[in-house]
RNA sequence: GGAGGAUUAGCUCAGCGGGAGAGCGCCUGCCUUACAAGCAGGAUGUCAUAAGUUCAAUCCUUAUAUCCUCCACCA
């Protein structure tokens, strides 16, 4: 056989690109085992405004490793990828576009700036596949989907009937949570709750019969004029006769009158509320309660509108809330304004404040579903990884409110209602209409607005496959199995799916939740754009690879903990990935001249047997670890087996054979070392694939592409003696390079070693058949394994391991009175040291005067040359015994 | 106001009732022809604090402290 030369250095870039596109050349992505119990994943679908962060990578490469693994071990797999619309964020982005050209969307046309935003999906859809492509993800390109493709569209409208059907689906007039800056409408969990400084003011109501004024506080006075009524709890000693009395609302002539209400807080503020029902959610409720009227006071773009007196017309509710606060004052109405820290509601896509806001929406109920999804948990159908989340998503299922799906936007899916201008009737419809069904008047609307994005994305995992046709793809790998998540979505889209799937499939979508942490910087901050804190997974891939990339994020990912990186994190992925491939080119440099034999039982010796056994141990481990999404664990088997036992220790000893043995033995040697090399190869393409795909295509025994190689099982060869033989082989060298390092004996001195074993040690044997190769690895130049009579034991270094002492005679290693002497040097030195540093210590000016840290790093030297004179006497006591 | 995390080596973190660990950094010695992105050896810890359960606690229980998330309509 011929050597196979690798090139000198590791260098990813070589041939990532060229493995991605023979693995998707093949078709290797597809699923590969028809038949074969299915094992599907659908990637949660990045939204088209931006690209892929470290998040991203993170969560990608997890789906990636789950994939691989399943799909050598012989599973039909499937992994569907794409990418979401993102309503409002796209939208978004091509408005602020607009907004640099100085246009409004409404300039250009709902048409026109349809066509700008799928040029921005177009553009960054471009980007996120390539970043997908450049990581490696094996997902099945074939079946890529968006989230407003004619498919899915199709879905989201079979849907939407579907629930109207039912009666889940219904409009009206409610208030809403709404951004004036979005100009629409947001769901109850796209509203981010904050923290914020704010004030309350005291604001006298005067009677109408000007018998005097009660005293009412806010935090938002501007909204006074949408006021209907002023409200005290029922209980309130302090205001019950006031029951029923009208109050003039300052700053207008209107009447509203006291009521009584017990969702008043007495001891909160004055105990007296103001009831704004249009502009407040506990108001709304409390104005249903008194059937009372609800005022709107907003446009919305979020000014003011008709229903305020004129002069506060087409202010911002933050210019308005100024000028009526000094026009209050100036009424004399203003009693005091306190701060007063509040958690106001901000939009979760541009973070303006979220207005509470009448206007007709369509909204789906959600308690029925959400029942479901809960029994689907109870029953053991979805199960969380880790399990403290469940508490997350039983409360959320369990407080669950109806859920608002219209947008005022233009970009996403029509809401697939018509209006006909004639008879007035509204029609609910699969198919476009172009006449009223039911007066057959071709003056028909469609509804404006467009469905929240989570309405398409909901229906992910069997949109995907074709429904609401009853595909073959649907068939066969729905449900899925495994869903890789980070937690802030939660809400928005895994309970969601869990709903829609019950609702509409009778199952739940997948049965792990895997939910990962978030990436931070080494500070722990979240990566954000504003904080200029990310890291581009580009960046990492094309600096280290994208398979140091993988793996270094595996190795840090501990379930559900948060993963902190910076840019050298991935080094430790590199290095790995490079001391993969030197082994490897070791290994194919010795194949000069050989021939690979089949390997037997009969052929091993008990190293190769404790190899075995380690592989072994590496592959339970992995198993153990991918079943319950312990990552980390995985990887780091992978590590320690391929570096600590196969590197360290199993080639090096291979190289006494190749060494030293005869041509049958070399043969033998070298093809234990390629089947070993052949299964880790396998073991590890989950966690670094392009690496080992390339590698593996060197391989003399290779048996085809990796990617589809079945991953390793446990070996037969393993034998607990072997194992245990070995330890004490690995005992008893690290004893004596201890003694070696610690005397400080180079290592081209050879050292004569004698090794006494007790009476019972059973382990004996691997000393008595490895002496040879342990001599090698002590660095001994003679190595007795028996201790005879001769030997004066008095004249060597002991060192005890467990069941056996070694005794190591370095008298001829090192000429002990030069050591002597030079360690002497050295405690001299030392001293003098120490003896100026003790002179500045002890100089009261200096510790008074000097600062801080000039104190401490001389307490910190002096520390050290104590330690070291120390250490150097020691050293000497232990030299003069020898 | 609820809920959940975190607290272990200088840094980032694993550790799932019986020996305190990894990576990076640090120290010592080595370019031993696969790898200096390496090899060998080494140091460093009141496992946040205080009680409790147990033969045994970094791990379980209960408090406390600090930090971080999420949820929640108190004007």
């Amino acid at each position: 056989m011929k050597a196979v030369e690798l090139a000198k250095a590791y260098s990813p870039k070589d041939f990532e690109d060229r493995i991605y596109q023979m693995w998707t050349d093949n078709g290797t992505f597809g699923p590969q085992k028809e038949g074969a119990e299915h094992f599907s994943v659908v990637m949660p679908p990045p939204n088209v405004t931006g690209i892929l962060h470290m998040g991203h990578a993170l969560n990608n490469n997890l789906q990636d490793i789950i994939v691989r693994y399943q799909r050598m071990k012989g599973l039909n797999t499937l992994w569907v990828p794409g990418t979401d619309h993102a309503g409002i964020a796209t939208q978004n982005v091509v408005e602020r576009q607009l907004a640099k050209e100085g246009l409004r969307r409404q300039d250009i046309g709902r048409e026109k700036f349809l066509e700008r935003t799928w040029l921005v999906k177009d553009k960054h859809h471009g980007i996120i596949t390539s970043q997908l492509r450049k990581m490696g993800c094996s997902c099945d390109w074939e079946h890529e989907r968006f989230t407003m493709d004619e498919g899915l569209s199709k879905a989201v409208r079979e849907a939407f009937v579907t629930l109207y059907e039912r009666g889940l689906i219904y409009k009206g007039k409610y208030l809403v949570n709404y951004c004036p800056k979005c100009g629409t409408a947001l769901a109850n969990d796209e509203v981010e709750h904050e923290l914020t400084p704010g004030k309350f003011y005291d604001i006298h109501y005067p009677y109408a019969d000007g018998s005097g004024f009660i005293t009412v506080a806010t935090t938002r006075p501007e909204t006074l004029f949408g006021d209907v009524a002023v409200a005290v709890n029922p209980d309130d000693e302090r205001y019950k006769g006031l029951v029923g009395k009208k109050l003039r609302l300052p700053l207008t002539d209107r009447e509203i009158p006291i009521i009584a209400d017990a969702f008043v807080g007495m001891d909160f503020g004055s105990g007296m509320v103001k009831i704004t029902p249009a502009h407040d959610p506990n108001d709304w409720a409390c104005g249903k309660r008194h059937g009372l009227d609800a005022i709107n006071l907003l446009n919305p773009d979020g000014t003011l509108n008709e229903n305020v007196p004129e002069k506060y017309r087409g202010m911002s509710c933050e210019e308005a809330r100024k000028l009526v606060v000094e026009d209050l004052d100036k009424a004399g109405l203003l009693v005091k304004i306190t701060p007063h820290d509040h958690e106001v509601g901000h939009c979760y896509r541009c973070h303006t404040v979220v207005e509470p806001y009448l206007s007709e929406q369509w909204f789906v109920s959600m308690r029925g579903m959400a029942d479901k999804a809960l029994k689907a948990w109870k029953d053991g159908d979805i199960q969380f990884y880790p399990k403290r989340w469940e508490n997350t998503y039983t409360h959320w299922m369990e407080t669950i409110g109806d859920w608002c799906i219209s947008r005022q936007l233009w970009w996403g899916h029509r809401i697939p209602v018509w209006y006909c201008q004639d008879c007035g009737k509204m029609s609910v419809s699969r198919t476009d209409l172009t006449e009223c069904p039911n007066c057959h008047s071709k003056n028909i609307e469609q509804d404006k607005d467009v469905l929240d994005t989570w309405f398409s994305s909901w229906l992910w995992p069997f949109s995907t496959l074709g429904w609401p046709d009853k595909t073959k793809g649907l068939e066969t790998f729905f449900p899925t199995q495994t869903l890789v998540s980070a937690y802030d979505i939660i809400f928005f889209w895994i309970s969601r799916m869990i709903m829609a799937s019950e609702e509409f499939m009778g199952k739940a979508p997948f049965k792990d939740i895997v939910i990962t942490g978030l990436v931070r910087d080494k500070q722990g901050r979240k990566m954000s754009k504003s904080l200029g804190n990310g890291i581009d997974p580009l960046e990492v891939i094309d600096l280290y690879g994208a398979d140091a990339m993988k793996f270094t994020l595996c190795y840090l990912a501990a379930q559900g903990q948060d993963v902190q990186v910076d840019m050298d994190s991935f080094k430790m992925g590199s290095r790995f990935a490079n001391k993969i491939w030197n082994a490897t080119r070791y290994l194919l440099m010795n194949l000069e001249g050989r021939n690979l034999v089949t390997i037997t039982e009969d052929k091993l010796d008990t190293m190769d047997k404790w190899i075995y056994g380690r592989l072994n141990t590496a592959i339970r481990t992995i198993d153990e670890a991918m079943k319950g999404y312990h990552f980390n664990e995985a990887a780091q088997a992978v590590y320690s087996f391929f570096w600590n036992d196969y590197c360290d220790w199993y080639i090096e000893s291979a190289k006494q054979k190749m060494l030293h043995g005869s041509e049958e033995e070399r043969d033998i040697a070298v093809s234990i070392l390629m089947d070993l090399l052949e299964k880790s190869m396998r073991l590890l393409h989950p966690f670094l694939s392009y690496v080992t795909e390339e590698i593996y295509s060197k391989l003399p025994n290779n048996k085809g592409l990796l990617i589809l190689q079945s991953f390793p099982e446990v070996e037969k060869f393993e034998t607990e003696e072997a194992t245990s033989q070995v330890e004490s082989l690995q005992e008893a060298i690290r004893l004596v390079r201890g003694v070696r390092s610690q005397l400080g004996i180079a290592p081209e001195k050879k050292i004569h070693v004698v090794i006494r074993t007790d009476a019972d040690y059973k382990n004996k044997e691997i000393f008595v058949k490895e002496k040879s190769l342990m001599a090698a690895f002590m660095g001994a130049g003679e190595l007795a394994i028996d201790l005879d009579e001769s030997i004066d034991i008095s004249k060597a270094f002991p060192a005890a391991g467990l069941g056996f002492e070694a005794f190591v005679f370095v008298r001829e290693a090192i000429d002990v009175e030069a050591e002597i002497a030079k360690l002497e040097k050295e405690i001299a030195k030392a001293t003098a040291d120490l003896e100026k540093t003790n002179k500045k210590l002890s100089n009261e000016q200096f510790v008074a005067n000097a600062a801080p840290a000039a104190v401490e790093k001389e307490k910190a030297k002096k520390a050290e040359f104590e330690d070291r004179i120390q250490k150097s006497t020691e050293h000497i006591a232990l030299l003069k015994t020898l």
